[in-house]
DNA sequence: TAGTCTGTTAGACA
DNA sequence: CTGTCTAACAGACT
């Protein structure tokens, strides 16, 4: 769950979920989530009240008195809220009276738990390196960032240029801008360079909206249909003119696109 | 069995 | 110095 629109969507049901409440049983699952001697610690730390849950990038905090646990959901990593504490792929649950456990799944278990001082935390290493988020990214600030032969692809991926982009979101930006999917920073019009970033933090808020849900039992993925428009949909047909969608490999990544709406000559 | 995967990073190479 | 590619992490799925 892993891109900057469903980290948002977890901290937003932490916020329902645990903001003011804390919890009376931790179960500590995968081992190897934490540091060796650290496991106590986050035990701890877990049962005290929380006091806010912030989002940078793809990046999760959960702010306690004095102490910050930070997550990275990597690929696979998540959290719910379940009725028991070991869900297939858990490695941490804490229970939440009246509420139910929170678990962090991981399938993968690429995913991480940090837990730090909230002094650490304020110049943790890999924030500190994180650019600005896509509400707040200028033309300037991803034009300074790279050079005219660098895919725009690959620039938009870095987290310290612009933070919480991903795979998917560059398809469906792509998409929606019309834009091939090996284009070159070098490449881009004027008017290319606003409509994206125009359409950073409008293409983030409706991704947002639409994977929202209200209830408490937070949506396991694949229930409903999906949000994006293009990703994971090769061979189907483009929603704006009907052409075939195309898979094709950019930067190492699967990038989808319509050859139609986004030809590579301009 | 081989290829794939919403992420990140180190090292090889051009 | 720039930028790209691959492998690795670890595991499930097709």
């Amino acid at each position: 769950m892993p891109e900057l629109a469903e980290v948002e969507v977890v901290r937003r049901n932490l916020e329902q979920w645990w903001i003011g409440r804390q919890a009376v049983d931790v179960c500590l699952i995968d081992g190897e989530l934490v540091d060796d001697d650290d496991g106590d610690a986050l035990v701890d730390v877990l049962q005290r009240p929380l006091r806010s849950a912030r989002r940078r990038g793809k990046y999760l905090s959960c702010h306690f008195d004095g102490q910050v646990l930070v997550f990275h959901f990597r690929m696979t990593g998540k959290i719910i809220c379940a009725d028991c504490p070991n869900p297939d792929y858990a490695r941490c649950s804490w229970h939440i009276p009246q509420m139910g456990w929170l678990v962090f799944k991981d399938q993968r278990r690429l995913g991480s738990l940090r837990r730090m001082s909230s002094d650490k935390f304020h110049n943790y290493a890999p924030l500190e390196a994180m650019g600005p988020e896509p509400e707040d990214v200028t033309v300037e600030d991803i034009r300074g960032a790279c050079t005219g032969r660098r895919l725009l692809k690959t620039a938009l991926l870095d987290q310290s240029i612009v933070a919480g982009v991903g795979n998917i979101a560059i398809s469906e930006l792509f998409w929606r801008l019309e834009l091939a999917p090996d284009i070159k920073c070098g490449q881009l019009t004027e008017t290319d360079w606003r409509h994206l970033i125009r359409e950073l933090p409008s293409y983030f808020d409706e991704i947002i909206e639409a994977s929202m849900s209200d209830e408490i039992d937070y949506i396991e993925e694949g229930a409903g249909d999906s949000p994006f428009q293009i990703y994971g949909r090769g061979g189907r047909n483009c929603p704006r003119c009907g052409s075939d969608i195309q898979k094709t490999r950019v930067g190492g990544r699967s990038s989808y696109y319509c050859e139609s709406c986004q030809s590579s000559t301009r």
